[in-house]
DNA sequence: AGCACGCCGACT
DNA sequence: GTCGGCGTGCTC
C-alpha cells in the first residue's frame, strides 16, 4: 500500500505561522483518513499535542521528515470539501487563520475541551422493541391481561408499531419503568438507545397549507426573483419601504426554493427581536425549519446543526453565524435588513455574512437576496451598475400613509431660552398624546444622566485611568463610568481637584427621564437602555409592560428603534439626530438615515395615523431633509455623489490595519513602517492610498495604545498578499515586539 | 561551574 | 502564541 500523507490546518496558531503542515498517516489510520476530519498531531519542538483538520490527503510527500498523525478525532469528516474551500478562502479574504475560519464554520458543540471531551454530546434516550415475534407478544399480552394490564397494553402497542421510546410507552400504557425493564429481563422486549435531538423553544407545529396572498406589486417581485432561482448564482437587492410586505415575498420565494429540492438560509440581524417572525415562518414551514443563533445552548445549536446536515431541515433561520449552516444544495440566501452592522463579526475571523453568503452562493449556484427599507449605499450602487438585480416594493400595507414628520431646529429652542432636551413642539405633541391616551416613544443614543461632568471653576473632568475617555455620569449609582472598559468611581458634589462646583452637560436617557417627569408630573415613564434592560432581565418584559400597561412615554436608546410594533404609538421623537450624523466617518449619513427611518416606522401602526419629530441643530442637512421626507432615492443620489468625490466606498474599498501595544512609541514606529511598506507595495496601483496612523477614538483601552491605518484601494490578489506579508513581517520583527497588528476588510468604524 | 534571565526563531 | 536553545552576566 502506498504511503499516506495529509495536509493539516493546525489549531491555535498565530496568523504568521498558519500554513498547511504535512503529516504522515500511520498505516493503521490510513484507511480512514479523509479531508475534513480532525486529527491530533504533534506540533512544535516539544511535540505538544495539537488539534488540526485534514485539508487534503495524498500519497506523496513534499516535506522532508514529516511527523506522524497521532489520532483521528472524528469518525467521519466534519467539514465537506466545499467548507474546506470556504475556510481557505476566508483566510485569504479576512486575514485570519484557517482554523479560526473552521471554528466559525462549525458549531461550538463539536469542539473538544482540555480533557478531550466534546462540549456537546449526543443525547440518547431509551427505546424498546419486541425481542419476540408480534404473534408471541400478543399471546403473552392475552395471558397477562388479568394481573398486569399495563404490561399487556405495552406489548400490544409494540406488536402494532414495532418500537417506541420508553417514555412514550410509559405514558401510553401506564406501565412503570421497572415493569417494562422486567419484560426486557424476561427476554420479551429489547432495550436500545436512540439519539434524541434537543430543540430550541419556539412555536412549532404542522405547517399551514396555504402560503400568504400577494398583491400585484409583490407578485411581480416574486416572479422576477423566482426566475433567478433557476439561473446561475446571482445577487438581488429588494428595496421595500416599511410595511410593504417583504416578509410575504420571502416566504413565497423560500417555498419556491424548497419546491425545487433546494435549501434556503434566512439571515436576520438579531433573533431575540424577531420572535413573531419566527412564529410566522414556523406556521408556514413547520418542522422544516432549523434555528441557529447565539442565545441557544451549545447543545441546542449542535443538534439544530445536525438536523440541517442530515437534511432534516431545509430552511435555516438565524443570525450572522447561520450563514455557515451545513446545507446541501443551497438555493437561496436572504439577508433581511442587510444594512445592519450585526452581520459583520468584530473579532477574528472578521467576516461579513454577506461576503460569506456570496461565496457559498457561487459554490452552489444559489441566489443571494438582500432586503431592506434603507439599503446600504454600496448595495444600492451595485444594483445601479447592474451587479445586483433590483426590485422595489413601494406600496405600504393597506396604503397606510407615512407618519407626518416635522424637523425642529434646536438652535432656536436654545435662543428662546429652552436648554432642555425637549423642544416646545415636542412638549406640545407629547401633551396631546397623554390627553388622548395614545403612546409616544422618544429616542436618543446616549445612556446615563450626563455625558460630561466638569468643574465649573477649574475645568477638571473625570477621565478613565485605563482609557483616554470621558467618564459618563450615572445619577442612579451616583458614579462616573467608563463606557469602554467599565471602570467606575463614585462622585461627590464637589470637584476632587479644587473643591469647586461640578457642572453637568450632554443629556442621556436618565436626564431626559428626569426632565420629562418635571414637564409632565404624575405621568408614568418607561426608560429602556442597557441599564434598565439588564435590571429587568431583557427587553421583552419592558416592551410587554409598555404595551400592556399603556405607559404614556417610553424613552430609550437604539433598542427602542427596532423590533416590536406597538399599535397604540402615534408619536415618536428623535431627541438629537446630530449625535449619529456627526460621528466622523463616511457611513454616518446612511446610518442616520436608517436610524431615523426605523424610528419613524414605530409610529402609527394599525388604523391610527402617526407623527414623528426630529430635533436637530442642523435642520438644513441633506440627510435630515431626505429622512424627514422618507425619500431614500433622494438620499442615495446625494450620498453617492458625495462618496464619489470623497473617494469613499463603493468607489474604493477599505482595509483597516489596527496596531496595538503597551508602549506608544513602538506602536507608532510600527505604524510608520507598515505605512511605508504599504506605500512601497502599492506603487503603480492607481487610486490606492494609505490614511493614518490615526489614534483610535479612544486611543488607550485596557492599557493598550491603539492606532489605525486605513488602506484605500481596489483589493486584488496582489494587494491582499501584500497586506498578508506586512502582517507577518510586523508581527515577527524583533523591534516591534509587544505590538500586535491585524487587518480588517471593509471595517465598520 | 552553575544558574537566572532575556532574546531569538522555528513550528510539518 | 509558545517553548526550547543559547548567550550574557552574576554569584559561589
Amino acid at each position: 500500500m502506498a504511503a499516506c500523507y495529509v495536509k493539516v490546518a493546525v489549531s491555535d496558531l498565530s496568523y504568521w505561522v498558519d500554513r498547511p503542515y504535512t503529516y504522515l498517516v500511520p498505516p493503521s489510520l490510513a484507511e480512514r483518513a479523509a479531508p475534513g476530519m480532525r486529527v491530533a498531531v504533534p506540533f512544535s519542538r516539544n511535540n505538544r499535542r495539537a488539534e488540526g483538520v485534514i485539508l487534503s490527503v495524498s500519497d506523496h510527500c513534499d516535506f522532508a521528515g514529516p511527523k506522524p498523525v497521532q489520532e483521528l478525532l472524528d469518525e467521519a469528516p466534519v467539514l465537506t470539501e466545499r467548507q474546506i474551500a470556504l475556510a481557505l478562502w476566508m483566510r485569504e479574504r479576512f486575514f485570519c487563520t484557517v482554523y479560526e475560519a473552521v471554528k466559525a464554520i462549525l458549531p461550538a458543540g463539536l469542539w473538544f475541551d482540555s480533557a478531550g471531551r466534546r462540549r456537546a454530546s449526543d443525547r440518547l434516550s431509551d427505546w424498546l422493541r419486541l425481542a419476540v415475534s408480534p404473534e408471541e407478544a400478543l399471546e403473552l399480552a392475552a395471558r397477562k391481561e388479568g394481573r398486569s394490564k399495563a404490561q399487556a397494553t405495552a406489548l400490544r402497542l409494540l406488536s402494532a408499531v414495532g418500537e417506541g421510546s420508553l417514555d412514550d410507552l410509559r405514558v401510553l400504557s401506564g406501565a412503570t419503568r421497572q415493569s417494562l425493564k422486567a419484560l426486557c429481563t424476561a427476554g420479551v422486549l429489547e432495550l436500545f438507545q436512540r439519539e434524541r435531538l434537543r430543540r430550541p423553544e419556539f412555536r412549532r407545529g404542522a405547517a399551514r397549507a396555504e402560503l400568504p396572498e400577494l398583491n400585484a406589486e409583490q407578485s411581480g417581485v416574486l416572479e422576477g426573483l423566482t426566475a433567478m432561482l433557476d439561473k446561475a448564482a446571482a445577487g438581488a437587492l429588494l428595496f421595500g419601504v416599511t410595511g410593504s410586505g417583504k416578509t410575504a415575498v420571502y416566504i413565497r420565494l423560500i417555498a419556491e426554493c424548497l419546491n425545487r429540492e433546494k435549501t434556503a438560509i434566512l439571515l436576520v440581524p438579531e433573533i431575540a427581536l424577531t420572535p413573531q417572525m419566527l412564529e410566522t415562518f414556523s406556521s408556514y414551514f413547520g418542522e422544516d425549519i432549523a434555528v441557529l443563533h447565539s442565545s441557544l445552548t451549545v447543545a441546542e445549536r449542535y443538534d439544530e446543526w445536525k438536523r440541517v446536515r442530515r437534511g432534516e431541515a431545509h430552511l435555516v433561520i438565524g443570525t450572522r453565524s447561520a450563514v455557515f449552516a451545513p446545507t446541501e444544495r443551497l438555493g437561496l440566501v436572504i439577508l433581511d435588513e442587510e444594512q445592519e452592522d450585526t452581520y459583520k463579526s468584530e473579532n477574528a475571523p472578521r467576516y461579513h455574512a454577506r461576503d460569506v453568503a456570496k461565496f457559498r452562493c457561487a459554490q452552489d449556484g444559489a441566489l443571494l437576496l438582500l432586503g431592506s427599507a434603507t439599503p446600504l449605499v454600496a448595495s444600492r450602487y451595485q444594483a445601479e451598475v447592474g451587479n445586483y438585480a433590483f426590485f422595489e416594493l413601494n406600496t405600504r400595507y393597506n396604503r397606510r400613509p407615512l407618519p407626518e414628520v416635522s424637523v425642529v431646529d434646536m438652535k432656536r429652542e436654545l435662543r428662546a431660552g429652552n436648554a432642555s432636551s425637549i423642544s416646545s413642539v415636542l412638549r406640545r405633541e407629547l401633551q396631546k398624546n397623554i390627553d388622548s391616551g395614545e403612546q409616544s416613544i422618544l429616542f436618543l443614543n446616549r445612556r446615563g444622566t450626563a455625558r460630561l461632568i466638569a468643574c465649573a471653576d477649574c475645568g477638571y473632568t473625570f477621565q478613565c485611568p485605563n482609557c483616554s475617555m470621558n467618564l459618563t455620569y450615572h445619577a442612579g449609582k451616583n458614579s462616573v463610568i467608563c463606557h469602554v472598559c467599565g471602570y467606575a468611581r463614585r462622585v461627590s458634589r464637589d470637584c476632587p481637584a479644587c473643591g469647586g462646583r461640578l457642572h453637568y452637560t450632554g443629556d442621556g436617557t436618565e436626564k431626559v427621564e428626569q426632565q420629562l417627569s418635571e414637564l409632565f408630573p404624575g405621568v408614568e415613564l418607561l426608560r429602556v437602555d442597557t441599564d434598565t434592560v439588564s435590571a429587568a432581565g431583557g427587553h421583552g418584559p419592558l416592551f410587554a409592560r409598555f404595551r400592556e400597561e399603556r405607559i404614556p412615554i417610553m424613552v430609550g436608546t437604539q433598542m427602542v428603534t427596532k423590533g416590536l410594533n406597538f399599535d397604540n404609538v402615534t408619536l415618536v421623537g428623535v431627541l438629537l439626530a446630530d449625535q449619529s450624523l456627526y460621528a466622523g466617518n463616511y457611513r454616518a449619513g446612511e446610518r442616520t438615515f436608517s436610524l431615523i427611518t426605523q424610528v419613524i416606522g414605530r409610529s402609527g401602526r394599525a388604523s391610527m395615523p402617526g407623527r414623528a419629530i426630529i430635533q436637530t441643530f442642523t435642520p438644513e442637512n441633506q440627510v435630515i431633509r431626505h429622512a424627514a421626507r422618507q425619500d431614500y432615492e433622494g438620499f442615495y443620489r446625494s450620498e453617492i455623489a458625495l462618496r464619489r468625490v470623497q473617494h469613499c466606498p463603493p468607489f474604493t474599498q477599505l482595509i483597516a490595519l489596527t496596531l496595538r501595544g503597551q508602549e506608544e512609541h513602538r506602536v507608532l514606529a510600527c505604524a510608520s513602517e507598515v505605512k511605508a511598506l504599504l506605500l512601497h507595495g502599492l506603487r503603480g496601483k492607481s487610486g490606492a492610498d494609505v490614511l493614518g496612523p490615526a489614534p483610535y477614538p479612544v486611543v488607550r483601552a485596557m492599557g493598550n495604545y491603539r492606532y489605525l491605518l486605513t488602506l484605500r484601494c481596489q483589493p486584488d490578489r496582489e494587494i491582499r498578499a501584500l497586506v498578508s506579508r506586512i502582517l507577518i513581517h510586523c508581527n515577527t520583527k524583533q523591534e516591534f515586539r509587544g505590538v500586535s497588528v491585524y487587518a480588517d476588510m471593509d471595517p465598520l468604524f
